[in-house]
DNA sequence: TCAATTATTCAAGGATTGTTGAAATATGGA
DNA sequence: TCCATATTTCAACAATCCTTGAATAATTGA
């Protein structure tokens, strides 16, 4: 991910509305969320929905697909995880300190360490 | 970090001038850089480099310190660290395969090894 | 104290982003 | 085909953010 996407990214981020769609998008799963059902959990309007998806979706933090009548979204874990790489690079660089404590969560989702999240 | 500070950092990361100059302070360390330097490198106006100094000292990102004449900003690594951590929790609830690659590059930052940063 | 240096604040305007409701598009069933 | 459902698109307006240059504040040395 280079600082274009980042910044796309971050913008994406910065918005009340879409930073939750993306939490609960991600806690959701790969099977994802139409996006009536994530209007309706938020409580705000299907066509309000519809501008926040786009945003996201132009920064590439989610998919859609569609099924049947219903759009399908989903969280891009891929690019999730590329956008915390980028976080973190810049802070690697010279500084181990700071990325001890990220290191340590990042340790307990591991395969080898399944289960010791809390 | 709650969602709420999260949210404004984004908002700080999500302009082109301030995440160029939170990379750079990150990379300049501890001793930090002067609003005038920052203003020159980027070539940036002073007024406008002081608008964006504030927006990302809000967000909790850097901290000043009045050196003589001059006003130094530096990273705060605990805060970038605290927004990596809250990026990658809701990743890793129940999607651990995610994390794997960010868990790579967090190792290598670890006490224990360093030296194995590319 | 006066001038030079360094940086911030302020107001004005331009640019971008967010919200709203109505109209349009796509799908599936009667 | 016609209607209901699910969602997007559009235009208009509101709100927020960014930039600019002039004015202000803090510090230091002559």
């Amino acid at each position: 991910m280079d600082e274009r996407q980042a910044l796309v990214a971050f913008g994406a981020l910065s918005q009340e509305t879409r930073l939750q769609v993306i939490r609960m998008l991600v806690v959701a799963g790969p099977s994802g969320i139409s996006a009536g059902a994530i209007a309706e959990k938020m409580d705000v309007s299907p066509s309000n929905v519809s501008f926040h998806l786009k945003e996201l979706e132009r920064a590439g933090l989610i998919t859609q697909q569609r099924e049947s009548r219903s759009i399908i979204y989903s969280a891009n874990y891929e690019a999730l995880g590329s956008l915390v790489r980028f976080l973190m690079e810049d802070c690697c660089a010279g500084h181990p300190e700071i990325c001890a404590p990220v290191a340590e969560v990042a340790a307990c989702c591991a395969p080898t360490a399944e289960g010791k999240c809390q």
